[in-house]
DNA sequence: CAGTTTTACGCAATCGATACCGAGATAAAT
DNA sequence: ATTTATCTCGGTATCGATTGCGTAAAACTG
């Protein structure tokens, strides 16, 4: 079955008057007579005429679509992300076209060239867990893909950026560990490779250092399906608590890791904060919810998705190639609740 | 700046042959020398050569994308379903373009229109709070466009529609509450005209009914907003607190109702489940690490949309139009935890 | 060897909308 | 009265890919 809709060809036909006369009546050209004009636009009123978009595309070149590359849907922090760059998208007229990596280099990879090959007209994009090198990427913006990269991105010089500041996040979580008494902190993180996890070690580091607290290496896990398996978070805390019977907090670096290493304390019957303090990178809203509740680092998600799309569109929409790449940097919140606060 | 691709003609113009034959060599017709079809096929290969599917599109009269119009995506079940419909779209060739109606009457009518005029070839939807009348849906319905119901449903005969048996989950969890000692029952649940509503509370009722527990319609309780704001949340509560002195549980029917009696509870320093107990309709994985681990009914939203989406698929690649609509009952999983169990 | 079939390709229409160019009709200017 | 604008409108190419139809050359038949 199909759905039919009116064309220009039909209230041509309808009217008498040739396809040029109808579309220029419909886009109010000077050279149309007011008589006709009015004939044309009541009957494409009464039949619901709306522009094809894909004749329209065709022949503009674009499509007014925009695609948006991200690991996984049903994770909140992408799901709020995806909810600001539809509503901007909405505003200005472009439809969204999802794809996800679940966290798959290769996937990612189809997923992205699927994504070129629909004729989006820019690509909003965070990099997978496995994702280590962008040729994939680099291909595709070297061919003049309009791409704007978010939360995990890429080290290109050239290419619009929105992210948060992560070492920033990091430094602050791991400062409010040491100012409530927490010293022996180990760090759980995403892939080692990947730009969200470089700058939260980092941010982390520094925060021990300005505290004048030695750095172990031991104490920095990596995760390299970002916690979505719960057995990977299992590992990193049994090597935790195990080689460092001493650790007294945690600093969770992702939504999933967050959630696992709460159900692993749970099952082992580890009490937080008493036994063990944490801290997790979480847009989950109910981590006030939880006992005790959770302090967390909370993203601006739907605002970098707003932002990522509004450059993104600004940059399709832009009769020159950019120069000036831009950087935004949003400032993540800290809230802090029980999980990191001895009595 | 705009991304330029290959073009069956930029072939046809390197290799000296017409488009027709580049098209047949590609499709590999049996009218193409074998010769001819080896120079085209390495040509294309090279230069990476994709069809354009908007020419396609224009041609065959269909996108190969389908809309999804859920009230939004930054809730665990719609996230969970969108993915369901994702992964069957990727499998098939589908893109998927979504759009959110915010529980919004009119939003939701201009969104479907919005998914209509972007030439989807179908459209899958769960109806917004606020949506008492389909005309909308009826509208592009019987303009022939290929539609599929999930969720909250319409009560059209003729139209594929994919639900979970709301009655049975409604009547489970009350006789759960039941069994546990709970009989002063009260349920909050969505706007009073939605399917889900509606067969939840009926099984709530027939629950109570069976169990010769009289029925109290001040017990029952709506929320406009499907949850959504705080408030809504807090009045039904009070209410029912102060109605009902003696009641002793609450079965909550939406995920947003869900947390925010989590959240009044924790407010108002009540404890759950020894003054009140608690079943929730929910589909966020963190309710067991709630204090106590939550009772929920889970939805099995991946596999809705899964199902949706191929429903949808078949229904497009139909040849003819189909005259036997299925209507598919997944059944809710009741997984039993704290707040529902009197010590 | 004349006639027929097969092979292998090109031409042109099509999908819906737009835009350049041209052209008839009327009005205004010389 | 003739020329020149001006106003309105139609014809047609275009975007990329497909496909029915036509056809030249090669291969085959009797």
């Amino acid at each position: 079955m199909r759905f039919e809709a009116i064309t220009i060809k039909d209230i041509a036909k309808a009217l008498g008057f040739s396809t040029s006369t109808v579309s220029r009546a419909l886009r109010d050209s000077h050279e149309i007579s007011q008589e006709t004009k009015e004939k044309v636009l009541l009957y494409a009123k009464e039949y619901n005429y709306r522009p094809n978009p894909i004749a329209l595309s065709l022949k503009e070149k674009r499509s007014s679509s925009i695609g948006v590359l991200v690991s996984e849907i049903a994770n909140s922090f992408f799901s709020q992300a995806i909810n600001g760059i539809e509503s901007v998208a909405q505003e200005k007229g472009y439809n969204v076209v999802i794809a996800q990596s679940k966290e798959n280099f290769e996937k990612e990879v189809s997923s992205i060239q699927y994504l070129a090959s629909r004729s989006v007209d820019g690509i909003i994009f965070s990099v997978s867990a496995e994702t280590e090198n962008f040729l994939h990427i680099n291909e595709l913006y070297s061919r003049g893909m309009n791409m704007v990269s978010f939360d995990r991105t890429v080290d290109f010089a050239n290419i619009h950026k929105v992210t948060v500041d992560n070492f920033k996040a990091a430094y602050d979580a791991t400062t409010h560990f040491i100012e409530n008494g927490f010293t022996k902190i180990t760090c759980i993180a995403n892939a080692s490779f990947l730009s969200i996890t470089q700058e939260r070690v980092e941010g982390y580091k520094a925060a021990l250092r300005d505290h004048k607290i030695k750095i172990n290496e031991d104490a920095i896990f990596h995760c390299a399906h970002a916690g979505l398996i719960y057995k990977e978070v299992e590992d990193a805390m049994n090597k935790a608590l195990k080689n460092r019977p001493k650790t007294d907090a945690i600093l969770a670096c992702s939504d999933k890791i967050t959630t696992n290493i709460m159900r692993y304390c749970q099952n082992k019957k580890i009490n937080i904060p008493d036994e063990l303090g944490l801290v997790g990178f979480s847009n989950l809203d109910l981590t006030d919810l939880l006992t005790p509740s959770l302090t967390v680092v909370n993203q601006p998600a739907y605002e970098m998705g707003r932002i990522s799309a509004e450059l993104l569109i600004k940059m399709i929409e832009s009769k020159r190639a950019i120069k000036d790449f831009e950087h935004v940097v949003l400032v993540p919140e800290l809230i802090q609740r029980a999980s990191s606060k001895k009595d």
